[in-house]
DNA sequence: GATGATTTGTACGTATGTATA
DNA sequence: ATATACATACGTACAAATCAT
């Protein structure tokens, strides 16, 4: 009974193999559910994530009970994987816990960013005035992950940095449309002006409430959409 | 061949056994940990915690991979799970971010309680200056847990609830301590009042900054016992 | 540096619990 | 309500990689 059949060097992408299949895995459902493919409410079945990804239902089981402790999906004993379908309330509180967590992360780096960090972020910050004025909605908008991400890594603080980023990553797919608004890239970089004037001048309360302003009003586009009926679905697909 | 032999209600603890044995591995992994009979940089062997647990590997196997979710072990591929080892860097970035968690709670608490939270909050602080003049340190490290814990639901977000649920129970070891100090239980409580009042008169500000203050003072006292040769260590056994 | 021992990673079988007719 | 079907949970077997000698 030749178990191990197909194994030929599977996963060979890294030369030294250093992930194994379940990370592996992880990482394709995570994908797969933030890109819409799993859309929330979903079952995952194991037989069927075996069958699709090619392997057995072992990695596969070690896979979900990691993807369940990031929030993306809800295990429930003996009754299966689902993805989480998240209410609007909990879209809410997401996004809440979300600013906050950057507020505080612009607050730190208004503190204790350094003078190379302060300069860097300056002039991405320039950057981005060109594409906001092209309207150049893609560019923007990756630059803008960008962006925040500078912001996290200046607080200096390594868990911090893990939860926005998780957080951020959760909470993508509801912002695709973010940057569709008309003069919203304008807009968002004002106060992206605003959040860096303060940082510049290493004012850690200005800066907090800058960036609580920003990601409110990002919130509040988001609300709009949302109020359309099957908002969320659509803008899940998007992605796709 | 007899495979399932002594399967007879194995945790039977919840009437409907609404538990995998994964998880309650992972819970009790998670705390042999944090309760210091698992010391950092411990390997964690799959064949011995299967021994230890009565179970066998795939369950074990599994419970690490939630384990390692929460930051507690490390699993390098095919090289087996260690216990996390912090180092003093490390943790204190996870004080700054605990505090930065809790400072934000204690601010959307002052927000947002409604008046029942509001006078439990208050009435349970009362009731805390007793066991502080009674130098009751068991009772009022208890205590603690719990107020800390009436602030973090008070923000009304499950997110940033889970997330400094999550960082106190990592600290949990490092604080074994912190109410030993001579005078400490008076203190906290007074650093407590300001919480309270701060709270109780809606300044939003302001408890955060005095939560801020609170949260720090108590970092301090923990950097003056980690100073001390070997302090990580029997902190970390007091528990046990 | 090669070989053997130990341990992780994957596959698969069986039983139990959940859902459905 | 009982029985049937199906998916999950756990155990075991084997393969491959790491480490120790």
């Amino acid at each position: 009974m030749s178990t191990m059949r197909d194994r030929k060097d599977r996963g060979g992408s890294k030369a030294n193999g250093q992930e194994t299949l379940a990370e592996k895995l992880a990482g394709e459902i995570g994908q797969a559910i933030l890109g819409g493919d799993f859309p929330p409410g979903m079952r995952l079945d194991e037989h069927m994530l075996a069958e699709r990804f090619a392997v057995s239902r072992t990695p596969v089981r070690e896979a979900l009970r990691q993807v369940a402790a990031t929030g993306l999906i809800e295990v429930r004993p003996r009754r299966g994987a689902i993805v989480t379908s998240i209410t609007a309330e909990q879209l809410a509180e997401l996004f809440v816990a979300m600013g906050e967590i950057e507020a505080t992360c612009a607050r730190l780096s208004a503190l204790g960013m350094n003078p190379i960090e302060r300069r860097r972020l300056e002039s991405f910050h320039s950057e981005m005035a060109q594409m906001a004025e092209a309207g150049d909605e893609k560019a923007y908008a990756d630059s803008n992950a960008r962006f925040h991400q500078m912001i996290y890594a200046g607080a200096h603080n390594r868990v911090l940095l893990e939860m926005a980023t998780n957080l951020r990553s959760r909470l993508d797919p509801f912002r695709r449309a973010q940057f569709r608004a008309p003069g919203r890239l304008m807009r968002s970089h004002q106060e992206h002006d605003a959040v860096v004037s303060a940082i510049m001048s290493g004012d850690g309360s200005a800066a907090h409430q800058r960036m609580l302003d920003h990601v409110n009003l990002v919130e509040d586009a988001f609300e709009t959409l949302s109020r359309m009926a099957g908002a969320r679905k659509s803008m899940q697909r998007q992605s796709a």
